[in-house]
DNA sequence: CGGAATTTTGAAACCTTTCAAATTGGGTGG
DNA sequence: CCACCCAATTTGAAAGGTTTCAAAATTCCG
């Protein structure tokens, strides 16, 4: 009796994710999974690409987690997105590309310049879907801000949070890692950490989050989803 | 003494816009004059695609508004964005793409289906500026909705939409017209329709803008945009 | 001209922010 | 291994901005 290859569990989760959103080919796994390999670190705080500035490379965060940001005039900072492993910075189609956003390690990351698009047109889909992936993340960003209590927010992100990272192999149980002070989590949803501090408490007395020491479990994500009207994001008809 | 071309200010908004975009062949022109001239007409509310359903062709916006948006499980609605003449409806690169947002028509319009990338180079690259452009936007509307004052929000999309007609030829000396309902505008913003009134009394009692039959009109730009710290959206170093 | 949609007004309730200060927690050096 | 320090979390009270719910006034359109 032979046994069948097993799925790789094991790959870094950046490669588990971009092989998740589109079919690779042997090849440019092999390429993807090299550039992985040869990623390097950035330490936390540092910025990716800053706002008004051109855009020279591309690159893929291996580990850790990054933010998309603007900051206002008067020091305000608002995160437009959250990038995790497997996601693209400074994928850009048009010529002489100029950063519309600052982006920010939140943690200690690696990153690595994954291959070119033209080399592996299997990659250059998967490339083009991420992409698509990340606007929906914006207009979801848009629609809690505009339309949704602080309750709501902060649970809609962490849904959101569990569902991208579950596509790279980095949440289990409705459970994962969360890097972020209650700060960070304000930047994001338009409110003060105050505020922010007192809705994770109401949301720990209701039993629908444990948080502590880094480790979120979300308790009934699906029931949680359900009852925030959540549906998974879906950009293609295919798969 | 040989009469010059002279810049032609009596092109279609729409081609005026994506000519601004990147410089177009003749070839590229004519073809998309072509397609303009071809347009069919729209009935307000109509919707031209609706949120998780396939996307089969791409579109684009002669005359008149329409907004992206997103409808909530209890019926609120949330506006992405708007879409003016020269704007892109359903451009995607990914297979088999499914609309992440609906796009209805705000008021009765004219649309025309653009010559596709493949036949004129010079028109992908405008497409393809055109869509960095819009992002840039759902940038600007979640730095709107998560950091700025309902008084502020106002100020600044009446700010983008005075930037981004003027590009079409449709905004002059600050004033243009504004096909929208207050609720719409909050719709937009992540207000009520009674709050947006309260602040656009206040804005016109404060000087700042007149707004009469669907016209309206800035009256200082420069200063409104120096008060709100906005900058001009850039995407690209080139011109 | 009539009816519907939109704008306007008021008062009270509600959610979120602000400002400060106290407490907790994690990491570092002695 | 403990003490210390800085960052992050937590708490309270008051102020503030925005929503809610009606109802009235106005404007637009057929």
């Amino acid at each position: 009796m032979t046994a069948l290859p097993a799925p790789r569990d094991d790959a870094p989760p950046a490669l588990r994710r971009i092989a998740a959103l589109a079919p690779l080919t042997q090849a440019a796994k092999a390429a993807l999974a090299d550039a992985i390999g040869r990623a390097l670190r950035v330490p936390a705080r540092r910025e990716l690409l800053t706002e008004g500035k051109p855009i020279t490379e591309m690159r893929m965060i291996v580990s850790g987690w990054a933010a998309r940001a603007r900051i206002l005039p008067d020091g305000q900072r608002q995160f437009m997105s959250f990038l995790f492993p497997g996601d693209l910075i400074g994928y850009c189609r048009q010529p002489a590309p100029l950063a519309v956003s600052t982006v920010v390690a939140l943690t200690d990351l690696t990153v690595c310049t994954p291959p070119a698009e033209g080399d592996h047109p299997s990659l250059c889909t998967a490339y083009t879907i991420s992409a698509a992936i990340e606007e929906a993340y914006l207009l979801a960003n848009i629609t809690r801000l505009g339309r949704m209590s602080a309750q709501e927010r902060i649970y809609d992100l962490f849904l959101e949070f569990h569902e991208r990272l579950a596509l790279a192999g980095l949440a289990v149980g409705g459970a994962f890692e969360l890097p972020l002070t209650q700060e960070m989590l304000g930047d994001a949803l338009g409110l003060t950490s105050v505020h922010v501090n007192r809705m994770i408490q109401a949301a720990r007395r209701d039993g629908d989050i444990e948080w502590r020491g880094g480790h979120l479990k979300l308790r009934h994500p699906r029931e949680l989803a359900r009852r925030l009207g959540r549906h998974p994001t879906r950009i293609s008809a295919e798969q």
